[in-house]
DNA sequence: GATGAATGAGATTTCATTCAT
DNA sequence: AATGAATGAAATCTCATTCAT
């Protein structure tokens, strides 16, 4: 017996996990691998036996999370709901997901969102950002949003304004209660739905 | 004589200059103090003859080149228009900055922002936000905007909008000539106060 | 199996052996992490996973050489001897270290005693010179030494004639062959206990 | 009119005295070229106008000094006093000079006296050695001092004694009032006059 | 004489990564 | 799987010295 599913996969998910705090903590720059595998628990060079580098735990750190919101801002999309509702219960899973785990979204949105490098990243973030632009695109044709605005520019406008709110909670400056949260939400769909409506 | 004026202005300024280019080009931490130094063409020790670390040297195109545009925010916002056009003006100047200088915009978006802790940077950012919101406060007050949005939060995401469109265009997600641009404040700007607006 | 007594004692002990003898050829100053490493046959890396910096290798040296040093010193209070006895026996102690190891005497005199501020050091070395105080007023109390002279400033003329000697040596001015060692214990010794004596 | 004497060598009196301080507080190594600059009160480039280098400067203040030092042992040395008597000398010449002047004692003692790098100080201190050697030879021919030691061994453990004195001014570890400079002239001198004498 | 900007060799230290055990 | 000693490339920063003004 080597123990319960819990152990199995254990060491690697205690590595990514311990990852997440200690770049939230100090930055994915500030960070060490040692750091890392202290904060695990383990010795450092078993990090390389689960990962070939100290870039490849950020890598998968996003993946393996951002691939999850994906899927759920897809099945937002095929649904059947008029694209100002589609609209808002996507900024309720992006703000309401990433509150659970605060510290993910210090690394997501610090570490992860600008670095130009992960192409795999860029390909999933800018999928994300499509989403959004094809509810748009679908809000003009139902009529419902002005067709005069640019469908693109707008979803970045959008995305941002939820990023910034995200960030805001990270750095501190924004009172991130369960109460500021729903606040935030009905906020930020207000703003964008007005401001896109005919 | 001193020769023309880029030796006038000094080697502190062609420094500066070249570290921006740098920084830009390469990302903080992928760039060498040397490379600054060479790309300025001089010995890499003079940069500590004027800064005291490579870090002080991100600080400071911050501090300098931040100042300014909260200068030019503040006049804005002691101007007597009303609010919107105060919105208006704001985010005319920020996204202007792109086409000004793209590469101190990309440092200042993908190098300043995800820097450690540069407590000027968060006090002076804190002060743009601030101006945000009062105009946001004021438009709530003259009857122009719906008084049922906490200001702080719209602000955040007003900015946050603004800051997007800015990282659209330095990631080269976004079409940055000089219509788009135009195109960009139209679509913000409508957003924005079509959706803040009773 | 993991070879001899060298590999069996360790890199640690390694580096600090081969840092002797550097520091002894070269001075503190004039030698690079690099040659310390290089003369203990390991990567410079390896200094820094066992010691802290350059100066704590030096530090380390100190005490724990001095430190073997004092506990002798000690062992000779404890006994029974009388005074004059003890006196020679820590002379004897001291001198021989540099037959013992010339290296390690030239660091100490040379690098350590002008070490900006080792506090354990100066610590360690006080304790020593109380040693010798102790025995000299061990001496007054026993009616062997005179009692009009200061124990304390005697302690320091005494050691300081001792150490001087093994500057001599360790600059090359005084000869230092076998029998220069033992002349020079008993010049010491005759010095110091006539002149201490009724 | 290029006023007086004491501008005319103003800046490079001021030089050497600021590095006296300087080279006490911090040590050689420990002491930048800036820092003497800076504590003369002048641009750090004059420094080189006075010494070729900043190793110059430490020679120059040994030589200076000791010099003026070594002249008076030669006077006390041609006088017609017994050799007990000339060793008392020395002695109070030692240790009242350096007496006038803690921070050059503390140069002298922790950065000059030491360094097998200086040529011209080496033979210096190798003069001012020889001079106490004569006198002991002296005393041995005359029959006061005991003919079975060795002259030059007792030599270096007398001037020994005197420095380690010294030393415990400077490091603070011996009181240093007037009266205790008197007491350790004493001290210094019965031990050593009476270890010697026959 | 005097200044201080400019130079650049050189040194310490860091830390991701490897690998023998 | 797991450890942590060992490696060594690379980078920042220091500071004595030079030199144009």
């Amino acid at each position: 017996m080597t123990g319960g599913s819990v152990a199995q996969e254990g060491k690697r998910k205690q590595l990514l996990d311990a990852a997440v705090r200690v770049f939230a903590r100090s930055g994915y720059h500030g960070s060490r691998v040692g750091d890392i595998a202290a904060e695990a628990g383990v010795a450092h060079g078993l990090l390389y036996h689960y990962f070939s580098s100290k870039d490849e735990v950020l890598e998968t750190i996003f993946r393996e999370n951002f691939g999850e919101l994906l899927e759920r801002f897809r099945g937002v999309e095929a649904s059947e709901l008029p694209a100002a509702e589609k609209l808002e219960a996507i900024a309720k899973i992006l703000l309401r997901t990433w509150r659970n785990d605060p510290d993910l979204v210090t690394v997501m949105v610090r570490d992860v969102a600008r670095s130009p490098q992960l192409q795999a990243q860029v390909d999933e973030v800018r999928e994300a950002f499509a989403i959004v632009e094809r509810v748009i695109v679908q809000g003009q044709a139902e009529g419902a949003f002005r067709a005069d605005l640019d469908a693109r520019l707008a979803s970045w406008v959008v995305y941002g304004g939820l990023e910034e709110v995200l960030t805001g909670w990270v750095l501190g400056q924004l009172p991130a209660g369960e109460d500021e949260v729903a606040r935030a939400e009905r906020t930020v769909v207000e703003l964008a739905v007005r401001g896109l409506s005919v």
